[in-house]
DNA sequence: CAATCTCCGACCACTTTGGTCTTGCTTCCA
DNA sequence: TGGAAGCAAGACCAAAGTGGTCGGAGATTG
């Protein structure tokens, strides 16, 4: 008997507050490169307000506006107050990381619960698999680190290859 | 009072469920290792009560069991009841893959919100990053589907080349 | 038969997540 | 000069997921 009702359990994912963020920081580079090529007045060039972003994605403004307090907190974004404020990309799009919007808004993130901040295992000395684990961790932050807001803008294009065979070289 | 002090919020992880299963597979793969080389009778070759893992690991016996039986179901474990009943591998340890394992005991991992079972989006039409990030879903699939329990074993040697640089092509 | 062990569902406490509301502060412009 | 537009920063809340427990039912062996 299969139980297709369930709610769905879907783990190693990312937050939906993640998504919103890379979706807005999306949105953000797009605008940007619209501004700089209608050669407008630099000022705010690109620069949108967390309202016309949630309203372009249909996010709840006031939960986008709380994760774009947060990039920009983190340095990721550039905020500006009053009257046609916003915000605006700090850097360029091709330099911020997937990797860092998600440890921004996610906090650090590990595959294992064994592997805290300092190395340190709950399971203390009886955890054995976490060497393993670790390596699968590298293995994503770098992929992540690996993929740029500016990437998010092509759709499917310029990949060469989307998978080589495996990141590890463990052979079974 | 039992105050746990963890105040980070570690997401993209894989469950502690997962963790104690990959711990309980790895640590049968063992049992059936050692039963081999000593010639016992083949009928329970390293087959193990939950119990018995549990306390080998400190996992909770109760929860354990739930894991164990999960793992039967998919597959990926026999279960024997009775006296001197356990648990084996269904397979040889290098023929069961750490994605079987994650994925049997915490669904299907995908790791955005946009990616359902049916590859449609929450956000329908709005959503523009699925696609990047399906690729990024789909190399974490590859990077755990080419680690077997039998890997597991091995503390951290025969690794040539623990990681290459990228497995998505994409340069910055 | 009795002990042992798996099986299975219900149940519970706690944490996280997604989302709202309120209040304040800054900037621009009529 | 006073709003209006916008960010900043809390508290707050409901729903869901996670980790863990309990107790009974059924199978197997001695």
């Amino acid at each position: 008997m299969r139980r297709n009702l369930r709610p769905h359990t879907p783990m190693l994912r990312l937050t939906k507050k993640a998504d919103y963020g890379l979706m807005a920081l999306k949105y953000l580079a797009e605008q940007a490169y619209l501004a700089e090529q209608a050669g407008s007045d630099a000022r705010n060039s690109g620069a949108r307000s967390a309202k016309d972003i949630a309203e372009a994605y249909h996010i709840p403004p006031q939960l986008l506006a709380k994760i774009l307090q947060t990039l920009a907190r983190a340095g990721l974004l550039l905020s500006h107050a009053g009257t046609n404020g916003g915000y605006a990309l700090a850097r360029a799009a091709a330099d911020i990381s997937a990797f860092e919007v998600i440890r921004a808004i996610d906090g650090p993130l590990f595959i294992t619960s064994c592997i805290t901040i300092h190395g340190t295992c709950d399971l203390a000395g009886h955890c054995t698999i976490k060497e393993p684990l670790r390596k699968v961790n590298d293995s994503i932050t770098d992929l992540l680190s690996g993929i740029s807001v500016a990437d998010l803008i092509e759709p499917a294009d310029q990949l060469p290859a989307p998978m080589a065979g495996g990141l590890i070289s463990i052979e079974r």
